[in-house]
DNA sequence: ACGTTTTACTAAAGCGATTTACCAATTCTA
DNA sequence: TAGAATTGGTAAATCGCTTTAGTAAAACGT
């Protein structure tokens, strides 16, 4: 049926238990000859050890989990990517799942990848309204027995590892740089109540205004849901109370918003600057490039699997949270403003 | 240290076997009272049967993998949202491994999965200009124990299930259109050699060149690689040739070309008609919206699923292979011949 | 030359489930 | 009332690996 290690073993004419060693390059003190030949016979065979009988043995299975809350979404699908790319250089699969931005599917997927036997999770949480519910979750991460580490998002009060770019310096410098280009009436998109991203990236534009001496105005603010429709809907709404430029909280609302110029017969940059946040890879391609917040996906992925791996190593580490300085990219969707 | 079945058995006074046959309704004979004696205790306890022992006798996961050449690509990462949405609504999880578009990924990555005791599998394959390793590839998958089900792509000569769109099809709707607004000069930038999906949307392209008596000129096909920046390179080489028409085999290749068009100082469509093939969200809200030929991304991962999961329910089923239509969305990018 | 190391390897006990084959007592059936 | 069927279970093999605790023979030290 399959090919086993007894099959090596009987192959090479030796011991189980021979095999398993120089396989599992544990110490040991078989000859030159012998090793290479096992490896040898194993090669020739593709020989690929049962994951299950491993991990029954040494509960580990060398795989982890991502919980993602949209894959289709490009700046999550290239995090997949790299956190893919990092783990499987390291000798581990990886697992993803979505959850469609619901909390609920959460903590229902966290709770089969565990029972799948996942050794470790990297989890971008879903936004959630809900205080009761984040703090029952907050108790069940809490007491996981496998190490966890926040990617990109966060839950106000829990206690753990991750990673993400600093989102509200992010938000005050795409403010500032409007500001910087003479705007004043600056609207704002942000991303649905209750996600962490958002809120943060709607803090520092509040900021970058107070600094500024800029009274904060609530109706300069609109609510998206980080898709392009809300971007477009929302930019309708900001334009139709006067202002010269917007500060989108992704690039993806950021393209409504071009559209949205587009419609009211406006031009970017001209009549109205944009800044997105994120830096997609389509940013950079468009007509008129946006000027935006890069996000280093690759780096992401990179200190998640790090932060990761270490804990699965070593189990006692301490938390730490990573964060990475934002970047702004001026291009062409941001201009002086008129008069 | 764990709650295992054993514990069970010791609370309940049973054999472990009671206690296996009545947690897995498996048909058996036990009281009613021990019935719902062990499920009290195994409710309480909080038992979860640990998936390395049950994988190790059933070699069954619940668990498909999903193997992808790009899932930074939006195509593939939407491929992954729509598999991932039809598996998980069955009760299944999904892995997902990126190869880089490496054949020898592939293969790799196929004995990993199979060795994490994947129930079943859903690939789309990475181009492979080496015959006789793919050769070695096919019979491998078809000796192959789990069923599998190709997606997008194929190899010449594989036996097996799968869907796709009718690739030459697409290709050909693509060019004829173009023929039709009295393009005569039309370059077509492939995918790379190699690449099953590449070589039947030229196919398409080369037969509806003949079909309407132009004859096919080698010196207008440009090989790119599926990514954008080939895109920009194969359209400066058919530009120089004199097109005034390009086919792009993909859309992210047909941005590219814009980009092209625009560093030559001309324009799309007055000068240049682009037609892409996939039909990417971003094509609908580009400033010159890209006419190009749909594929409905979520029926595809649907009918993957479905078929994949027809064999895992019943073993003994014949292969089918399913063709989408495509679909032609004319928008703003391609225009009457000039003059 | 005799004890000690080192070298090269192995037997066997798990890991935690499933599953097959069987058993003893009770209840039917004819 | 004897044999068959049913009821209510169990023992033990097995899945494929890791790991501990050896062992026999060769090499070494003095």
């Amino acid at each position: 049926m399959k090919y086993t290690i007894r099959d090596i073993a009987r192959e090479a004419n030796v011991s189980v238990t021979t095999v398993s060693l120089v396989l599992n390059d544990k110490p040991n003190t078989v000859s030159e000859g012998t090793t290479r030949l096992i490896r040898e016979i194993a090669a020739k065979n593709n020989y690929v050890p049962n994951q299950f009988a491993v991990g029954l043995v040494t509960k580990k299975t060398n795989t982890i989990g991502l919980i993602l809350p949209d894959i289709a979404n490009t700046f999550f699908a290239e995090l997949a990517r790299s956190v893919d790319q990092f783990c499987t250089a390291s000798g581990y699969s990886m697992i993803l799942s979505n959850t469609n931005n619901d909390p609920v599917k959460d903590w229902a997927t966290v709770n089969l990848l565990i029972n799948r036997g996942i050794d470790g999770l990297i989890i971008a949480f879903s936004q959630d309204k809900n205080k009761e519910r984040s703090s029952c979750f907050i108790t069940m991460l809490e007491d996981l027995d496998v190490p966890f580490v926040a990617l990109d998002s966060w839950i106000e009060g829990l206690k753990c590892s991750g990673v993400s770019i600093h989102h509200s310096k992010g938000g005050m410098m795409a403010t500032k740089h409007l500001i910087s280009l003479g705007h004043i009436k600056i609207g704002c998109i942000t991303g649905p109540r209750g996600s962490y991203t958002a809120e943060r990236r709607l803090k520092g534009y509040i900021n970058a205004l107070t600094e500024s001496g800029i009274a904060f105005d609530e109706d300069l603010v609109a609510v998206g849901n980080y898709q392009f429709e809300s971007g477009f809907e929302a930019a309708l709404h900001l334009l139709d109370h006067g202002v010269t430029a917007i500060f989108a909280s992704n690039d993806l609302m950021a393209y409504g918003a071009y559209q949205a110029v587009q419609e009211r017969g406006m031009k970017v940059p001209d009549d109205i600057s944009i800044v997105g946040f994120d830096d997609l890879f389509f940013s950079a391609i468009l007509p008129t490039p946006l000027t935006t917040i890069h996000q280093s996906i690759s780096i992401l992925g990179e200190q998640a699997w790090n932060l990761l791996y270490d804990r699965l190593k070593n189990s006692g580490r301490e938390n730490e949270y990573h964060q990475l300085e934002p970047n702004l990219i001026i291009r062409n969707s941001t201009k002086v403003r008129k008069g």
